[in-house]
DNA sequence: AAAACGGTCAACCGCAAGCAA
DNA sequence: CTTGCTTGCGGTTGACCGTTT
């Protein structure tokens, strides 16, 4: 990580706060005169530090005022979690951290600070940038689609005819048939499978899985059996607002380990754990049984592809539910 | 030696959710 | 119900730095 060189940041800032380069642009958040932008000195860091230190995080708004800053809110807020908190974790991603984050990704997409969550140490910020600058470029190199986590080429799903001008119509236009899958269940298409999409305005975690009708009866089990009554939804999304912890009232820190988002962690440690993803075995039993071995597991074709297990299965789990509340 | 180039990552922005008034 | 405020998220930018030409 690159620090800061106190002189350089400083004369940076400065620039910027006199009107100078970017200051140019409207900046709502730091719009006020006199509030500084740019890299962080060590001054500034320490006087923030010790600041939380005594008070505590929240209260972003007045805090710099507060703490003898000359910042936003925003930017406190950002320096802290990004890089002042002592639970910050400095120097490389280990290959263990990096096949996480591939599995979390596949799982959740750009979940960054979900996929954080699950991470101790690492910020939603390093590892979207980790995943912009190594791991995509990586996969891309592997042949996969960094999205999407399937095969960079595949002509029969792409429609050649029409241009991909933008992120969205690239991600659609990967999509054979976008099916919106009612709460009823899944959608049965004319090969005998079924897609489990749920598909947000940018595409992400579209899947063209195989699920056979009746899979979501089996999830619902699987699911059920496990004390995750509220996880998933009909459509095969995740029903619990995985942002849930996020939105505290003032002043309360947040805790990425607590409150709804507990049950969606542990649901997701169900998934890294889970015997049965470690244990390439049938899942497309007839009989399947909730007390049955792990392995028989209906969300076992999910966390496959989520782990990469081949089963013939590809999907990658949405959580559509979350998508209606985070409709960007 | 220096200019050009490309990669990395801290920081910023716009937007949206949650909540209180 | 509406409005305003606060907070958090994900996408993007641009300064810095190492490498190549």
């Amino acid at each position: 990580m690159r620090k800061p060189t106190s002189s350089t940041a400083t004369a940076a800032a400065e620039a910027v706060a006199a009107g100078g380069g970017a200051a140019a642009k409207s900046t709502p958040c730091c719009i006020k005169v006199g509030l500084k932008r740019g890299p962080w000195t060590p001054e500034e860091d320490e006087l923030l530090a010790n600041y939380i230190k005594k008070e505590g995080e929240g209260r972003w708004r007045t805090l710099p005022k507060k703490a003898g800053l000359l910042r936003c809110g925003k930017s406190c807020r950002l320096r802290w979690m990004n890089y002042l908190r002592p639970s910050v974790k400095r120097g490389q991603i280990s290959p263990d951290e990096e096949d996480l984050i591939l599995r979390l990704h596949r799982l959740l997409g750009n979940r960054w600070s979900l996929i954080a969550g699950r991470i101790p140490g690492r910020t939603d910020n390093e590892i979207k940038n980790y995943w912009n600058t190594h791991l995509s470029k990586k996969l891309i190199s592997q042949g996969i689609d960094p999205r999407t986590h399937k095969p960079l080429i595949n002509p029969q799903s792409v429609d050649q005819s029409k241009p991909s001008s933008s992120k969205a119509n690239h991600l659609q236009e990967s999509l054979k048939e976008p099916i919106k899958i009612a709460s009823s269940g899944l959608e049965e298409t004319t090969s005998g499978s079924a897609h489990i999409i749920s598909n947000k305005e940018n595409g992400y975690f579209q899947s063209n899985s195989n699920a056979h009708l009746g899979d979501q009866y089996h999830t619902d089990h699987f699911i059920a059996s496990r004390g995750y009554t509220s996880l998933l939804n009909y459509d095969g999304s995740f029903g619990t607002d995985l942002r849930g912890n996020q939105r505290l009232g003032n002043g309360e820190a947040e805790d990425i380990n607590s409150g709804a988002t507990e049950d969606v962690f542990s649901f997701l440690n169900s998934l890294i754990n889970e015997e049965a993803f470690q244990q390439h075995q049938i899942f497309n039993e007839p009989n399947v049984n909730t007390s049955a071995p792990a392995s028989t597991d209906p969300l076992f074709p999910i966390a496959a592809a989520t782990f990469g297990l081949s089963t013939g299965w590809e999907s990658t789990l949405m959580p559509s539910a979350l998508d209606q509340n985070d409709s960007k």
